[in-house]
DNA sequence: CTATTATCTTAAACTAGTTCAAGCGGTTTT
DNA sequence: AAAACCGCTTGAACTAGTTTAAGATAATAG
């Protein structure tokens, strides 16, 4: 077995278990690939193919708006899933950019492989089902607990809970993931670091 | 059968194909409940303990963040599935009230019964993995294209595709839904109003 | 039908965060 | 080693949306 792929069994036999049959059939489909630091994995004009789990490295996707802002959508490392998602599940030209912030290397399924399979495999059916869920309830909530808070608070909580993203992704990317001009983080960090 | 439920079939079988056997277990599972009028069906301090899916009325959930504010996290008419589903998800006490805008009939299906039936049932777990899936796609989708705007846009496209909850739901919980106060709401209506 | 309470409107003062502009180090390209 | 570029900082002017407050209108209960 190509041990490189074990993360991401690990991470769905979390919640299901395989048979050693249907692990092979769902390693039949999956392919490693690499890209190079600012190397596009998904872009504007360009359907969505993969779902696509990060074994090592970092990605953003994000948007420009029509007066020609970034937006950054998602942040996402090492055991994240990784895609402009609106695009893989409706199978129309993405809206986002999905950009490698490092070299990184992950694992791709494409869509009809993984459609087919769940609908093979009850095990696999139900491994997306129930963290797609969780995926959803905790971003919803997520962004409600962010709705009431400063600028400054969600910086804060934002960085406590993701050290490693806040150590390896610029400044600006955290700004724009976090709804902010990069000026006024900076002026955020300048105040936080004169308070303690 | 119970034809009363034959809409949350209808629903269910747009995605998936159900045996006659499967909709006789399903059926089992269902009960009909009404609400009335500004009663609660989920509220801080209570486990979630449905999926419930409105045949007729309306409602709303919502919280109250720390400086006493209301925020309208989703208004769900005929036709929609409501609840606070973090709380649902993880089987953990609500942070959200849902609260009856009319007088509300909906189906409640109990977490238990449908992770059973969703081991159980093939067809099930796909119906709910594919339709989280899209609902989470949708509700980013929808996020990142609210992120630009300005208020009055966000109302005007809003309004635009929900006319009917346009109509029947309260300005002051519309202007909660959108992200804005409700003086803010008036004056974007007044302008509205006074320029066509 | 009347009293009460909630919703909607209007306007003036206010603020969190943006925009613009300029300068500073570091790093990639030539 | 220069040139061009990128990310970060700083400050002053600005604005979309909030806050506060008070009056007008509508809905609901008794």
């Amino acid at each position: 077995m190509r041990t490189e792929l074990q993360p991401l069994l690990n991470q769905i036999q979390r919640y299901v278990s395989l048979t050693e049959g249907e692990i092979e059939k769902l390693l039949a489909i999956c392919e490693v690939k690499t890209f190079r630091k600012r190397q596009f994995l998904d872009q504007p004009g360009f359907v969505s193919g993969y779902r696509n789990y990060i074994l090592k490295g970092a990605f953003r996707s994000y948007f420009i708006d029509p007066e020609g802002k970034e937006h950054t959508v998602q942040i996402a490392i090492e055991d994240w899933f990784v895609s402009d998602f609106y695009s893989y599940i409706t199978q129309t030209p993405a809206t986002l950019f999905v950009e490698a912030q490092e070299d990184t290397t992950l694992v791709q399924m494409a869509y009809k492989d993984i459609e087919g399979l769940c609908k093979e495999i009850h095990a696999l059916s139900e491994y997306f089902r129930i963290t797609t869920e969780r995926a959803f309830a905790f971003s919803r909530h997520r962004a409600l607990s962010g709705i009431s808070m400063s600028a400054e608070a969600r910086y804060l909580e934002w960085a406590a809970r993701y050290p490693e993203m806040d150590r390896r992704i610029s400044q600006k990317v955290i700004a724009s993931y976090l709804g902010m001009t990069p000026e006024f983080l900076s002026k955020i960090k300048k105040k936080i670091s004169s308070e303690c």
